[in-house]
RNA sequence: GCUCAGAUGGUGGAACUGGUAGACACGCAGGACUUAAAAUCCUGUUCCCGUUAAAGGAGUGCGGGUUCGAUUCCCGCUCUGAGUACCA
């Protein structure tokens, strides 16, 4: 028969499918390899071809690692709890849950065409209850934790709470909230409750704080830093303002530093690392002190000097501006500090004299958006708040100022500013006339700042004639001895925010008693989300779950049949029978249940625990993840941190989750485009120009759908079939065609640039979209999807098939014993598909199966030997015709997935003879075939000795015969 | 602006440690089969000059350099894409 690519692939689909083919063990003898895919989100407008992309590659790649031998987990399951899903439910009422599940089954049958080994007895779903389960027991388990810097690691809040009754707050170094009482054991002891807890929450590691938030009031809820960019939303695209609000925040600022290094243990791709380095954005500096010089409401008019400190001393109301700066060693340049508008201290700063200019600059700075404001860099601003602060160093007078080139939420909020030494500082300087100071010897400042860590100090006091780094040193060594500096490390990465005004989300398990949050017990999990009639906030401008009705905890209630009564922890139920208490009405983020996920593949039904101990030693971390680049700074930083907290914890056993990541290219559209007709009057007329012609001619072009279109060629039928108002469409061809125009841009339906791998999958099989999608160019680079050059794929494959088949179709394999050159054929393919895939280069093997095929077409081969091994080789690329052919081979009843790769024989590629290119100055111009045992020099005679090198000499006697054994031959004349 | 990635025929791309540039495929041209078309098969296909074939010259974004030899290494530049953006 011929290549009947439908039959052979539904019937393996099936077999797979009955058999569990693909069903990974958690115990056995083999080795483990954890294949991850980054799992979807199920939209609603399913599949593209772009998506399985990176599905492909990892399927490959867990297919060859069960043919050598490895216990592999491939999994697959949904993050499916999402937005788009809401909007959907917003317009049309429908349940979230119900289209969700739709768009699941899509997805589900989309994958299983393309015939992926994934073993679905493990998918998971974000968003079913089995999950979120998990999900809010992380966040339990966040918010009885702290982080202890002296062990650097998370810890027990019960540990913290133990060293405050013991020894009260004195010792406890941790990473908390700025403003954090001093208090002794008995202080503690004395606290109510309320201000306990009030406390504690300043350690937890996932907290309810007042924090500044990006607001998007069309999507009506808060998105996270990694979800804006250029001040609009990342979906949609809707303006995004800077907001007050209450809200949950995740302290993974607690992690920078072991983010950063981290980096260093895990084989990325180096421009997805440096992604978060400057995500995370440490800077090594210092802190400073500026002591303010005057109290502002002494400061009539310009009466100066009066109540300076002298250096180091103590202020009477110990007022001071803090700095963070990277370069503490130009302290002798600062000729005045700039604070941020929004800066805490302004009010307090301003003299009455310089009242109104303060005002105006803060109102002119409210005014521009944050767009404006990034957009605009070039235009200097800023206002003098009639305030002076000293130099600690040199008691110098600086003059405070105000500009919104400082950002109130990076740093302190103030810059010392050194106008020699940084560009802004200096254009500010000129702008206002400010004095500019050289510090260092060689500094060139004429026209622009130079920012040198070269030479020597100048105007330096104490560090003048050191060089930097001594420098630093000395300044750091002395603003410590006054206690007005230090050595200080600033990260760039802030807390992420932890909360969405939005229903379709993981609740957070929480409720609120006296204003303080507490967990809801642990056995009470899960959390379901609750009914409500409308997915919108409610009128009071709460969450959507503020809309359910008599969704409370209750304590004293029984929660489940036979349960019985509990308390909340830290709870206090006397007199509190029947008592109830509201819960958190906003859900989490987005990225909450798939921060952990590859744990739940390696036990997805566990009811006891997220994963159990011994399934996550045996699997331990993802030894391969395919995904795309854009989570860089989310996903991938978010899924970091939690695991990292986890393996704090001692519930995970490896400190990075992901040992190998590759991220696939983008795949992006290609449109093509009609060109219709311009009349005099300026109005469309139903006639189009072909592509080459349109210069001569008045003509709009137009998106016309990429399927009608082929190799640039358009389908007039299917044109004129395309939309009834071109049905009598008329055409000006070239060469009796019509050639469309062509334009890269994203694939979407309205570019009419959408192709559907069902589509393909139909005319030409899973087998050929696989090795088509593959061929199309390195995994890792972004490209414009193209059907042009499936037919080739689609070729090769019927031409495989035909190696097992004689002129009428019958299956025809004879046992005679190889010959060389067949074994040679064969040898090389073994071996270049293993380099290959090792090397994550898909689209190189599949030209050089093209090759073996066509080698062994040409020497007619059709002897088993030969044949059985290819077809293990191809099996990871083109699984379902492998199969089949594999059983026609004869071989036992089941998958050739359990098959062994074969074994490669160098010996079969040895040649005796090589045809040595010989080049004349570096450029080739003729093949000279000798034997590869001859030594260099017998080479070089018997080449100089070859007739047409003789010709090429032309008489003269070569400079210089260059011999490489086994390459090449270079003559110099 | 900064950081990173990239630039090779009409197109997608190959060339793995500096050693025959353009593998493999698409497209295109010519041919076979066919009443015809589709499908299939065969031949050719970097460009220029020339041609029966040849022979020659140029050539991996641009300009330099190192080397017997550079798509590959070094320096400078142009363009494209991605990320980031007053980060002190």
């Amino acid at each position: 028969m011929d290549y009947q690519f439908k039959d052979i692939e539904q019937k393996w689909q099936q077999f797979w499918a009955d058999h569990k083919t693909f069903r990974a063990e958690n115990t056995t003898s083999k080795p483990k390899y954890y294949v991850l895919d980054m799992f979807p989100y199920p939209s609603g407008a399913g599949l593209h071809v772009g998506h399985p992309l990176g599905y492909i590659a990892s399927d490959i790649f867990a297919r060859y690692k069960r043919l050598k031998g490895f216990n592999v987990l491939h999994p697959m399951g949904y993050d499916s709890f999402g937005l788009p899903a809401e909007q959907y439910a917003i317009q049309t009422g429908q349940h979230p849950l119900l289209t969700t599940e739709a768009n699941i089954a899509t997805y589900r049958r989309q994958l299983d065409q393309i015939g992926f080994s994934f073993d679905w007895d493990r998918e998971v779903r974000t968003s079913s209850p089995d999950y979120y389960k998990w999900t809010q027991w992380i966040f339990i388990q966040l918010f009885n934790s702290w982080y202890n810097k002296d062990a650097d690691k998370a810890e027990s809040i019960a540990k913290l709470v133990e060293h405050f009754e013991s020894k009260g707050s004195a010792g406890i170094n941790a990473v908390c909230d700025e403003e954090i009482l001093s208090f002794t054991a008995t202080e503690w002891k004395d606290m109510t409750e309320q201000q306990q807890q009030a406390e504690l929450l300043k350690y937890r590691l996932t907290y309810l704080r007042e924090s500044t938030v990006n607001w998007c009031a069309a999507l009506g809820t808060v998105l996270a830093n990694d979800e804006v960019k250029d001040g609009f939303s990342e979906r949609g695209g809707y303006p995004v303002e800077q907001k007050k609000m209450m809200q949950w925040s995740m302290r993974i600022t607690a992690y920078a530093q072991r983010l950063l290094e981290g980096l260093d243990t895990i084989d990325w791709p180096e421009p997805l690392k440096e992604m978060q380095r400057n995500w995370i954005g440490k800077s090594v500096g210092a802190s400073v002190r500026f002591p303010l010089s005057l109290s502002p409401t002494l400061s009539e008019g310009e009466g100066a000097g009066k109540k300076v400190s002298p250096i180091g001393g103590d202020l009477e109301g110990a007022s001071y501006i803090e700095v963070f700066t990277t370069r503490v060693d130009t302290i002798f340049g600062v000729s005045f500090l700039v604070i941020a508008p929004e800066h805490e201290l302004v009010a307090e700063l301003t003299t009455p004299a310089q009242k109104a200019d303060i005002d105006a600059y803060i109102a002119q700075t409210k005014k521009k958006s944050e767009l404006d404001r990034m957009a605009d860099t070039k235009t200097v601003s800023g206002a003098f708040t009639g305030s002076y602060v000293t130099n600690p160093l040199n008691g110098d007078k600086i003059p405070v100022w105000i500009a919104d080139y400082v950002l109130a939420g990076y740093g302190t909020g103030a810059v010392m500013a050194v106008p020699s030494g940084d560009q802004r500082d200096y254009l500010f300087a000129k702008h206002f006339n400010l004095p500019i100071i050289p510090i260092i010897d060689i500094q060139n400042i004429e026209v622009e700042a130079d920012p040198t860590k070269e030479g020597k100090y100048i105007n330096s006091d104490f560090m003048n004639g050191l060089g930097y780094k001594e420098g630093t040193a000395a300044v750091v060594a002395k603003l410590e001895e006054l206690g007005l500096g230090k050595a200080k490390v600033n990260f760039r990465m802030r807390d992420a925010i932890f909360g969405r005004q939005r229903y379709w989300g993981e609740p957070v398990p929480v409720y609120f008693k006296g204003g303080l949050p507490y967990l809801i017990d642990e056995q009470h999990l899960p959390l379901l989300l609750p009914e409500i009639d409308k997915y919108l906030p409610t009128e009071s401008g709460e969450p959507p779950l503020g809309r359910a009705t008599d969704w409370k905890y209750k304590p004293n209630q029984p929660h489940k049949e036979g349960e019985a009564k509990v308390s909340p922890t830290g709870g206090d139920l006397e007199g509190a029978k029947g008592a109830s208490y509201e819960y958190e009405l906003s859900t989490m983020p987005g990225w909450a249940g798939s921060s952990w996920y590859w744990y739940r593949y390696m036990d997805a039904h566990n009811d006891q625990e997220f994963a159990s101990r011994e399934a996550i030693e045996y699997w331990r971390d993802v030894d391969l993840y395919i995904g795309g680049s854009e989570h860089a700074t989310g996903h991938l930083l978010y899924s970091r941190f939690w695991n990292k907290f986890l393996k704090d914890i001692g519930k995970v056993v490896e400190e990075e989750p992901f040992k190998k990541l590759i991220n696939q290219g983008m795949i992006q559209g290609r449109s093509n485009f009609v060109y219709r007709l311009i009349d005099e009057e300026g109005r469309g007329t139903n006639t189009f120009v072909s592509h080459g012609l349109i210069k001569d001619h008045k003509i709009s072009p137009l998106h016309v759908d990429v399927n009608i279109v082929d190799n640039e060629v358009l389908n007039l039928n299917k044109f004129k079939a395309w939309r009834e108002d071109f049905a009598d469409a008329e055409f000006v061809l070239e060469n009796g065609k019509y050639i469309c125009g062509v334009e890269v841009e994203k694939m979407s339906k309205s570019k009419f640039n959408v192709v559907n791998p069902d589509d393909l999958i139909a005319r030409y099989g899973a087998d050929t979209l696989r090795m088509y999608e593959m061929f199309l160019g390195p995994l890792e680079q972004s490209k414009p999807w193209n059907t042009n050059g499936i037919e080739g794929v689609f070729k090769f494959l019927r031409k495989f098939w035909r190696l097992f088949h004689d002129a009428e179709w019958n299956f025809n394999v004879s046992n005679e014993a190889p010959t060389k050159a067949e074994l040679k054929s064969l040898h090389k393919i073994i071996r270049k598909v293993e380099e290959d895939i090792e090397r994550f280069s898909f689209n190189t093997s599949v030209s050089s199966f093209m090759i073996a095929v066509n080698e062994l077409t040409d020497l007619k081969c059709n002897k088993r030997a030969i044949l059985h091994d290819l077809v293990i080789v191809l099996a990871p690329y083109a699984p379902h015709i492998c199969e089949e052919l594999w059983v026609l081979l004869g071989n036992p009843a089941g998958s050739i997935s359990t098959a062994a790769y074969p074994k490669f024989n160098p010996a079969y590629l040895v040649e005796d003879e090589f045809s040595y290119p010989v080049s004349f100055n570096g450029k080739m111009k003729t093949n000279v075939s000798l034997s590869l045992t001859m030594e260099a020099a017998d080479i070089e005679a018997a080449i100089l000795a070859n007739t047409d090198v003789q010709k090429y000499l032309d008489g003269k006697t070569p400079k210089k015969v260059i011999v490489v054994k086994g390459r090449i031959v270079n003559i110099v004349i």
